[in-house]
DNA sequence: GTGACATTTCGATGGTTGTAGAAATGAGGG
DNA sequence: CCCTCATTTCTACAACCATCGAAATGTCAC
C-alpha cells in the first residue's frame, strides 16, 4: 500500500472525517499492533456495540484498520501502512504545486524504508 | 498554524472527504500561491458557480483555502500551512503508538514535537 | 445613475449518513 | 444439545449534505 488512488483517499478521508470513527481509530493506533477487541473499543469510546460495529466496518473497508478473529472476539488493529499512504497522497498534492515546500516529506515517505512497518504485513 | 485541535482536523478531513471539494482543492494546490477565481474553479471542475461557492466556503471555513477580492472576482488559493498542520496531526497519531515508526516525519514537520527523536537525528 | 458581470445567499429536493433497538450469526463451555 | 457471550446484520428514523435554479449582493465601466 505505497500507491493510492483518489477514490481510496476519498474513502479514507471520509472514514476519518467522523468524530466517533476518528476517536476509535486513534484509540487503535495508540493501542499498537496488538489491537483491541470490538467490544473494548465500543466500551472505551462509549457507544453501543452495534453502532461501533458499523463504524469499524467503514474503517476496515477504507483499509485503515484490519480485523482478526481471536476466540469469541474480533480484534481490530490500525494499519499504519494505509495511514502512511494517505499522508503520502496528501503531501504529493502539495508537491505538485510547490516542490520546495513538502518535497522532503514526500521523499522521506516514498522509499518505504524509514517509515515502513518492521513486522510482517497482514 | 503549526498546532491543531481534533475539531479542526475533523473539519479539514470532512472538507476534503468529498469528491468535488477534493478536486477543487487539488486544483488550487496545483495552481500555486496566485490561486484562481471562483468562476474558473467552477468552470474547470464542471459544476455551477453557486454549487462551487458553497464548496469553497466549506474549504475556507476549514482553513484549507484563503480568499481575496481582486476586482470583480474572488480569488481562492490553497493554504499549504494548514495542509501541513493536518498531516502533522495525522502523523502525531502514528507516533503516539509507535514512536519509532513515523517519528522522523513528525520531527521534520515540527521540530518541537514531542515525537521527535533528538538523540539520533543530525 | 444604468447595465453587465462575478459571486454569494436563499430555498427546495433527493440522497446519504449516524444512531441504536431488535434479531441473527458465530464461537466456546459444559 | 443448550446456554452464554461477542459481534454483526436488519430495520427504521432523524439529521445532515450535495446539488442547483432563482434571487440578491457587490463591483466595475460608462
Amino acid at each position: 500500500m505505497t500507491e493510492i488512488t483518489t477514490d481510496q483517499s476519498l474513502a479514507m478521508l471520509a472514514a476519518l472525517a467522523q468524530e466517533t470513527r476518528l476517536e476509535a481509530f486513534r484509540l487503535l493506533v495508540a493501542e499498537g499492533p496488538d489491537g483491541l477487541p470490538a467490544g473494548d473499543v465500543a466500551r472505551i469510546v462509549g457507544v453501543p456495540s452495534n453502532t461501533m460495529s458499523t463504524h469499524l466496518a467503514i474503517l476496515e473497508r477504507a483499509g485503515l484498520i484490519a480485523s482478526q478473529r481471536s476466540g469469541r472476539s474480533i480484534v481490530y488493529s490500525a494499519r499504519l501502512d494505509a495511514m502512511k499512504a494517505l499522508v503520502l497522497y496528501l503531501v504529493q498534492d502539495c508537491c505538485k504545486g510547490q516542490p520546495g515546500l513538502c518535497g522532503e516529506v514526500a521523499a522521506m515517505l516514498d522509499p518505504a524504508s524509514s517509515c515502513a512497518r518492521p513486522e510482517t504485513q497482514h
